[in-house]
Parts: structure tokens; C-alpha cells; sequence
DNA sequence: AGTATATTTGCAATAATGTTGCAAATATTA
DNA sequence: TAATATTTGCAACATTATTGCAAATATACT
């Protein structure tokens, strides 16, 4: 609750039920979330709209990143270290469990560097790797 | 034409104008497709709903895969080597142009490895790099 | 080639997802 | 506590995706 109000605070938005409830939801939740997960857990209790614009807000302040997806849905995960509104760093690998169907973020492993062909410039390297999550294994 | 033919037969498809012009479009092009872009470059030649079957189809059958994406769009690119009817083996990087906006497969890029954290097991790394493409460069 | 069978297509209806403007409600500031 | 700024919910709308079914087209067979 603590940790809630800061990360609110700290990045200077005012502190609504919906934000707390949504912030919350990532906070306790062990991997990403979709809007679809957000509204079920939120049940009839916030707008859609809101639900659309509060996710849009995190990502705007650099509280939640998205994550790549093979479907037509959109990821969202808590990030972890140096993000600020605007600019995202995050650096760590996801992963798609196969089984539980889960997608978490592998916040200690490391992203490996490739080596583009000549005229290639590089900025950001996503890596979503599928498989096996530790739990199901 | 000759090309298409034989990708359509090998994969014991019907022959259909609509798929013809569908995987022909994917055989000129040098980035992936969204189902938007397909739906604009046939004009109103097919009904959505063929365009729709025709994706899943050529996915199904192993013609076409998708690409991870950040937004709520599907990208779909041709499978370059061994993919068949319900296995997909692409291991080749994806990049997105900041630029141009354009997505390709670099082909000839290897994909690198990563180390999972015990307990973990490793089924298909997808990698996908953004930042400025040859061309725009 | 012509017919029978199997497959695919287009239409219509429906569902799901995402966006915008604006007034009412809530939060922050002083 | 009042004034101001921000956020929310509603309604309407736009876009994207899915399904059933009859008509159209492709393939297989003689």
C-alpha cells in the first residue's frame, strides 16, 4: 500500500481508485497482464474506458511496458528498474509458458547481443522466449 | 506464378484466386503483412472474412508465421525454411524499422542463445530488434 | 469434357475491442 | 473548506474479429 501510493506519487499522478486497484493488480500479479485480465479482476468495477486509459497512463509515466505478443492482444508488465515517462529501459527476456500459458518477465537474465548486417542501426532488443515455466515443469 | 503453384499444391490447398493473390503478395514483398495491409492491397477484390481464413490457413499449414508485436496488430511473414503443418522453426531475427515502419526477417542473422534459469525449459526464442533499417540509414 | 463431391467464398449477423467528447464526480491545491 | 484541476463514466461510434449457412468454385472421377 506503501509502495503503491509512492509509485503513484512519484511519478506525480493523482491517487484514484481505479489506479490503485489497477497498480495493485500488477503489483500482486506474478506476470503480465492483459486488459482483458484487468477487466475480469476488476470485475464491473471501472469503466472499460478507464481500464484503457489508466493502462495507457502507466506506460506513458514508464510504470508498466507492454510485451510483444504473437496475437493480437497486448501484454502489460511492471517495470522493473530504470524507466521514467517517455523512456523505457527495460532489458530482460519474457517468457511464455507453453502450459499455464503465463508470460513473465526473466528480470536476471541477461539479453544476449546481436550482431546486426552492415547498415543496420540498433535501439531496442525484444526477446520473448516460449516454453516450460518453472512452476509446470 | 510457377512458385506459388507448387507452395499451394505441396501444402494440399486448393487453388483459389483469393489464396494465389494473398501468397503472391507475400512472395513480392520485402517485409512482413498485417492483415490491414492485405485487406488494402487487394482492394475489395475479397470479403475480410476469406482474407482472415486465408491467414489462418497459410499459418496452419506452415506458409506463413507471425511476428511478436507491441501493439494489438498481427504481422505475418513468409516461413523461409523448414516449417510444415503444425511445426514452425523459424529462428531468425525480426526488425522493425523506426524509420520506414517496415518489419522484416533477417534471414541470414543468427539467432542467439539464451540461458534460462533452472527449471526452465526452452521451446522457441523469438528476437525482435527495432531501431533504423538499411535502407533508411 | 462433364458430372459428382468436396472445398471455399461471400453475405449477414454478431461479438469483441478500441476511441472520443462531454458532463458529473473526485482529487488536489491553497 | 472552497476553488481548481484532473479523472471518471456514459453514450455513441469505429474498428477488428468470428460464426453459420447457402451459393460459388475447385478437384476428382468416369
Amino acid at each position: 500500500m506503501e509502495q503503491l501510493l509512492n509509485i503513484l506519487k512519484k511519478n506525480q499522478l493523482s491517487v484514484t481508485e481505479g489506479r490503485k486497484k489497477i497498480l495493485d493488480l500488477f503489483l500482486n500479479s506474478p506476470g503480465a497482464l492483459a486488459h482483458a485480465d484487468i477487466e475480469k479482476q476488476t470485475d464491473t468495477a471501472f469503466d472499460r474506458v478507464t481500464v484503457y486509459r489508466t493502462l495507457q497512463t502507466f506506460v506513458d509515466k514508464g510504470i508498466i511496458h507492454n510485451i510483444p505478443t504473437t496475437d493480437n492482444s497486448i501484454l502489460y508488465a511492471l517495470c522493473k528498474d530504470n524507466c521514467e515517462a517517455g523512456h523505457h529501459h527495460d532489458n530482460h527476456i519474457h517468457f511464455i509458458c507453453d502450459s499455464c500459458e503465463k508470460t513473465f518477465c526473466l528480470d536476471h537474465v541477461e539479453v544476449p547481443e546481436v550482431k546486426l548486417p552492415k547498415g543496420f542501426t540498433l535501439k531496442q532488443t525484444d526477446v520473448v522466449i516460449s516454453g516450460i515455466c518453472e512452476s509446470c515443469n
